[in-house]
DNA sequence: ACTTTGACTATAA
DNA sequence: GTTATAGCCAAAG
């Protein structure tokens, strides 16, 4: 018998929960979940979401800094900034502009 | 079973 | 402001 979901899985379904046009941040989804400093199993939760149904946006996720950290897992360098910039999300210096303002906080929205 | 890594965060210098 | 080091948790090799 399994007790509550994965961590991974709680991770996609945070991921999946927000909303166009948001960011968040790992710390904040980690702790969510009940590690506040598991934020490196996000990453790696993002990671394995390639095979996970269905996609899951990380692209919306970043680090605490507001810098798209993952970008380059997205094939190109560029297709993260692409896709947010494509939800209104503008990016400058490979960093979320008003990160505080975009942020979406999984604690308080759920 | 042990070691290394990994899309992080916080604190210190 | 940037760089270094430590702490953190779980999965992959």
């Amino acid at each position: 018998m399994k007790n509550e979901l994965d961590f991974f899985e709680k991770v996609y379904e945070i991921c999946r929960e927000i909303p166009r046009g948001r960011v968040s941040s790992y710390g904040a989804i980690a702790k969510t979940i009940g590690s506040p400093m598991a934020s490196r199993m996000v990453g790696w939760a993002m990671n394995k979401s390639h095979s996970v149904s269905p996609n899951v946006p990380a692209h919306r996720v970043v680090n605490r800094n507001g810098l798209l950290s993952g970008k380059k897992f997205f094939g190109t360098d560029t297709m993260m900034q692409q896709l947010l910039e494509n939800e209104g999300v503008s990016i400058e210096n490979d960093k979320v502009v008003d990160f505080e303002k975009l942020f979406w906080n999984p604690m308080k929205e759920l």
